[in-house]
DNA sequence: GAAATTTATTAACTTAAGTTAACGAATCGA
DNA sequence: TCGATTCGTTAACTTAAGTTAATAAATTTC
């Protein structure tokens, strides 16, 4: 019987892993997490499921417990992916800020557990909790700082630098992700991605 | 005379410009504004002066008020631009969230009017007047938001379609930087930058 | 204001990514 | 389970970017 469909088990150790990351910026009163708790926000999707088209609006933000998701766009047929969030990995999409309907798409890549919240409920915690607002201005201003340099490494990367980069980086995506996803993620053609990687075998990397 | 050189004239200018742009996110008390005239934050810098080198510390937050600042790495004794930052422009780099060395420099493309933080006053102001923790919290979702955008475009875009975004989205950089440094923000070479500006003469474009 | 340096362009050549197509392997769906 | 689709790789060819070098123009420096 997999995890996933134990959710009493599940809901308890989905819990515990956003309180350890949340106790890296600030330790939490009981009070606050059963606050959290019964703000009621896990979710538990399939493979496949998309969570947000390109159109619509959405106001939701999410923050991976299990799983991985992955952003992309399609331009002219084509999906471009952008970004995979894995265990730990946050984010809104930018329709929330821009108040215009997203560009993008984001779905699963594996069956995920995400927690999903909005701005209604941030405020009603930022009300209740006002240190809960420190903890989202620290966790922004660093998500911001690791996407500067993330951006940073890829502007000054060639194709070739970017895949062992990521090697580097992410080695789990290359066991979770389709390679044609991959190089994508890497501004590459699959094609591409395959010359690489070959390249690399003869140069006996 | 240029306006560089009166101080007092400047000072109320910019001040008034930074009032304008927090008053986009929430309306000022006088108070406040006081508070942050009080502060002394507002500094002045030739064309040229490097404010950050690679391996310092240093704990400063920038927000420009007239003038460009550019971020580069030095690569294999080649610098590497990888951002501008122009009026109403506001960053801090990685190293404030890492505590580790800067991996980059940053100078005054332009002679150049800056607000500068640091998390001392920052933590005094927050203290003084909580409101500015949500200031801060709603500017920096605005920038991960907006850079994550830029990030995507990036690697969805060919060199000539990133051309043609800069063209489109800041018109004024090319008046204000040497074409090298652009060549390098677009990741190119400057000699790939004059072939794509012929190619798109030759197009009509 | 002359010399030195930096900058932008052009050209010839090299390298690597994009494109198109083919094919076997893996996966999906009924 | 079988047929269809998707996926990953390879190959041949095209396109465009990198590299090296030369040169003229612009800018900086003394």
């Amino acid at each position: 019987m997999s995890n996933l469909s134990k959710p009493k088990l599940i809901k308890k150790t989905m819990e515990n892993e956003l309180f350890t990351f949340i106790s890296k910026y600030m330790p939490l009163l009981e009070e606050e997490k059963k606050a959290i708790i019964d703000l009621d926000i896990f979710r538990s999707y399939k493979k496949g499921t998309v969570l947000l088209k390109e159109g619509e609006f959405s106001r939701d933000g999410y923050f991976v417990l299990k799983g991985c998701l992955r952003c992309y766009y399609i331009i002219d047929g084509e999906e471009k992916t952008t970004a995979f969030y894995t265990e730990s990995g946050a984010f809104a999409p930018l329709c929330i800020v821009s108040n215009k309907p997203s560009e993008h798409y984001v779905d699963c890549v594996e069956d995920s557990l995400i927690l999903v919240s909005n701005p209604d409920m941030e405020k009603e915690m930022f009300e209740k909790f006002p240190r809960f607002q420190v903890l989202c201005r620290l966790l922004s201003e660093e998500l911001l700082a690791k996407n500067l340099a993330s951006y940073d490494d890829f502007k000054t990367s060639s194709p070739e630098q970017r895949y062992l980069n990521l090697l580097e980086a992410r080695p789990d995506l290359f066991q979770r992700v389709p390679q044609h996803q991959l190089a994508s993620y890497l501004g590459i053609t699959p094609q591409s991605l395959s010359r690489i990687r070959k390249r690399l075998v003869v140069k006996g990397k």
